[in-house]
RNA sequence: GCGGUCAUAGCUCAGUUGGUUAGAGCACAGGAUUGUGAAUCCUGGGGUCGCGGGUUCGAGUCCCGUUGGCCGCCCCA
């Protein structure tokens, strides 16, 4: 057993867990590019009061802080946004808009460990900033969704729920209920699904039992499913804030039909999210099966940016994990192997036959095909068998024989036919290999 | 932070009521095989039995502690 292990909650990437990593990584990655967000990076190391400003105090227990040589109090990022509105807000005033970004990051939290959640895991994090409209909502939904379904997840796989706390806000200010109260009404919402009746404890151990009248349609507008159900119950209440509302529900929900992702995408009043700082439509990522933790997590936070000393500048981005979303692929068998092909191996012979190969060797690498050889002399018969195993889909004989002659034998691994190639055209008779000629 | 459960080779595991020098399969490496691919056979490397203490003539095995993994709770991207 090796004195050393890795810290709990940390990963390590052998080849082919790296080869799974890279694979999400360059999908996630291509989807940005395709949704015209341009990529950026930051510091894995940040002062501690960036996340003590924005999320307050209990968010301190699962950072991993700690004091540097200077005397400066500092974290390992638990999420990127503070650190994106930092970037945007010092610069703001030059981009150009909308601000489309987007980011493949890891983060650390001081967690318990469990299926799913680490101490460490990597994010891709998307963010429009400028855009207070539902069009941002829009493209993000759309890309989140673009995002799961380019690995080959369909609308049987996963859904994006979809809420809004501006709405819940509204309703509940309709009601009669002052902004404390809402809150604590909010996160009894939140716990709803999870505990029922209990959800409410909270709220009435601080505020006195929420009036009977108003708890039935708390509990009524939370189970909310469809556009339709909620025109009907706000169509009769009226007012100015909630009929703007309904209209920007009405535009982004018409903007995924039309996007033909309206299948992806559920009305879901039961989600808030816990996350202080949202602001107005919230949504989440789940599987269908309902197995796994959420996949991605979203909404709109318009007062971040200036609450971190920028510009009032609204915003809206979403996350999603790499280690649920690795679970699910798994499940659903959309995860790939991956081993390294070689395009080409060479057999050779002997030491002097290995001179004759290595400036084929090189050339080939140089023009851009992988080519493998043996790093010590072995037996023709085994070169033969690692040539087969290592999926490379031709061979190239350096033997005695071929030397003397001035050519390379090449053999097809796939149908097993051979044929003598004069060495001055090999990097030729390769490349017409591998660009269909033959 | 709380509870359950587990820990023997790189991986999957066996190891008798406590008894000599801890085993197998797979994987890896070498050979049988100095000119051609999935087989077979032989050989080899690799272990502080998670770590520490205790009981015992003797501990992989029993007891206590500890660390780590997994699962659930709390919390929450």
């Amino acid at each position: 057993m090796a004195t050393f292990q890795s810290l709990p909650g940390f990963r390590e990437f052998y080849p082919e867990d790296f080869a799974r990593r890279n694979h999400i990584f360059r999908l996630w990655r291509q989807t940005a590019s395709t949704f015209g967000f341009a990529e950026y990076d930051a510091p894995v190391l940040e002062p501690l009061e960036l996340y003590k400003a924005k999320s307050g105090e209990e968010i301190e227990a699962q950072l991993f802080s700690f004091t540097d040589k200077g005397g400066r109090e500092v974290a390992l990022r638990p999420e990127m946004t503070p650190t994106v509105c930092r970037l945007v807000g010092a610069k703001a005033s030059a981009l150009k808009r909308p601000i489309k970004w987007s980011s493949i990051a890891e983060f650390y939290r001081y967690e318990r460990m469990q299926k799913g959640r680490g101490r460490c895991f990597s994010q891709f994090n998307a963010d429009i900033f400028g855009e207070p409209g539902p069009e941002a909502e829009t493209e993000l939904i759309a890309m989140l969704v673009q995002c799961l379904a380019a690995f080959g997840l369909t609308e049987q796989d996963f859904y994006v729920k979809l809420s809004d706390r501006n709405l819940w806000f509204y309703y509940l200010e309709a009601l009669g209920i002052d902004e404390p109260r809402i809150r604590g009404v909010l996160g009894a919402v939140d716990r709803f699904e999870k505990y029922g009746e209990e959800a409410f404890k909270g709220y009435t151990e601080q505020f006195g039992p929420l009036d009977d009248g108003v708890k039935i349609k708390v509990l009524a507008f939370l189970q909310i499913k469809s556009l339709a159900a909620l025109e009907h119950t706000l169509g009769s209440i009226g007012g100015e804030k909630l009929t703007a509302r309904l209209a920007d529900w009405k535009k982004l929900l018409g903007n995924l039909e039309a996007m033909g992702l309206a299948r992806f995408v559920e009305v879901d009043l039961g989600v808030v999210r816990g996350l202080a700082y949202y602001t107005g439509f919230v949504f989440e990522a789940f599987d269908r099966k309902g197995e796994l933790r959420a996949l991605a997590g979203g909404g709109r936070y318009d007062e971040m940016v200036q609450k971190l000393g920028g510009p009032a500048l609204p915003a809206v981005g979403f996350a999603v994990g790499d280690m649920t979303f690795a679970l699910l692929l798994e499940q659903r068998g959309l995860m790939p192997t991956f081993v390294q092909v070689p395009d080409v191996y060479c057999v050779i012979g002997g030491a002097a036959e290995r001179h004759a190969a290595f400036g084929d060797i090189h050339a080939l690498r140089a023009a851009g095909y992988r080519v493998d050889y043996p790093l010590k002399e072995v037996a023709f018969g085994k070169q033969f068998k690692v040539a087969a195993e290592s999926g490379a889909k031709i061979a190239l004989l350096y033997g005695g024989d071929e030397i003397a002659k001035g050519v390379v034998k090449l053999r097809d691994l796939t149908d097993r036919s051979e044929r003598e190639v004069p060495q001055a055209d090999v990097v030729a008779t390769v490349r017409d290999f591998f660009t269909g000629g033959r």
